[in-house]
DNA sequence: CAGTGGTCTAGACCACTAT
DNA sequence: TAGTGGTCTAGACCACTGG
């Protein structure tokens, strides 16, 4: 592990372990300089990354300062490892539908990069999240950069087995919102009526790399999803 | 303006003028350092500016890429500074339902930091986008911080008058999102049925000292409503 | 193994905040 | 005006990609 990300970890942890709320202060850059033992451009790129992660934000001249959003139990549109990690004490289940290997849609092959004849795995499941339908999913995996998979592991984590089990590095995310309303065998999946509002997202998931390697279309239950961002505006 | 940003920007305007498609090859970091006639850390910082921005992705031992997501109309939902910038050739227009200087209601002052006998702005638009109606929206802004608010300003960019006109700098936000259904006013007010899905989020806008200046909620058409979010896993 | 991006350092200087 | 974060440099060294 890097030294930045390191030094990130602890202080997200610190922060954690310590229950600092909204506003509290950090040491400044220099005592943690001397703390870590690193220059003053390796404490920088810490803070920066938990700048983005809506850990802390830094105010030229004052200090640093944590940043807590004031809701529980939202999970991040952000975090890109689909959204475990975001519900700490909550768990994440899934019930598989189908999965298979197979030729792709149309929409599937123009967001893979993919031909009509490549193959690809289809997987349809339902996430839980404590138990209750949270959506439903569609995905295409191009098999030439995932050769495997079975219903066990599309039953617990994809992408753990994509990162560890195949040691592939996911690089970045498109992900395209609407909402609109269920479809009747959506309904009766989620436990829902057919013309309840839906939350409806397409998202492509690419290596580091550049390479698109999984396209999913995902229905959420209106009463179970409910997201968060947290954005910055030195791009803006 | 910043030579990191600078950069940024001219790199970003190459990329339009020359209609770089994703993938395509942008000149190595060497190049870029002679061209622009700064050090490497310069180059690297607008690159990473670059990349979170969704604008390129980098890998190493190979080169800098120009990443390009494949839809066009969708609303970013990170850029933190209303819509207005993302679509290019669309006109956003509001309409002023309300304007006045009350006291805040308990969720406002919550999400604001304030008691309840301090003022807020409270600005109700509808807003349009090329005619059609977009969203409801509601907001309350701290009048500590935003002393002064017109229906003149309202109709255009209160985003715009905050940081131009009352030199405001705005540094950060939190987005809270869920669906649901329309009520009867909303209905009423987008040109849609009550019981309509909706998109529907809670926004606070900080300025870079971290002082909350606006909350707001929003009801979004779901017929109008398409948002996109590029994420970057360096921080999952 | 050559090419390319990423990390890290040490230090100069700048810009903003608070008192 | 002292304290604090931000920018920028020059250069060493590391890690990954691809022929």
């Amino acid at each position: 592990m890097l030294k930045y990300q390191q030094i990130a970890a602890e202080l997200e942890k610190y922060i954690e372990d310590n229950e600092l709320q909204q506003g509290d202060k950090l040491p400044v850059l220099e005592m943690l300089m001397a703390q870590f033992k690193v220059s003053k451009s390796t404490i920088t790129k810490s803070l920066e990354l938990l700048e983005r992660k809506g850990v802390v934000y830094q105010v030229r001249g004052s200090g640093i300062f944590v940043r807590r959003h004031k809701r529980k139990g939202y999970i991040s549109l952000l975090s890109n490892q689909g959204f475990k990690k975001d519900l700490e004490n909550a768990s994440v289940t899934s019930k598989v539908l189908d999965l298979k290997v197979t030729k792709p849609t149309e929409e599937a092959a123009y967001s893979l990069n993919l031909g009509a004849d490549d193959d690809v795995y289809y997987v349809k499941r339902i996430r839980y999240i404590n138990g209750h339908a949270l959506c439903v999913e569609e995905s295409y995996f191009n098999k030439a950069i995932v050769p495997y998979l079975n219903r066990e592991i599309a039953e617990v984590s994809i992408f753990t087995y994509i990162k560890e089990g195949l040691g592939l590095k996911i690089g970045f995310s498109d992900l395209y919102l609407k909402v609109d309303m269920l479809t009747e065998e959506e309904a009766d999946l989620l436990g829902l009526k057919p013309g309840d509002p839906k939350l409806y997202g397409e998202s492509i998931f690419h290596l580091t790399n550049g390479l698109p390697f999984d396209y999913s279309k995902i229905a959420y239950n209106f009463e179970e999803a409910h997201f968060f961002i947290q954005a910055n505006s030195d791009f803006s």
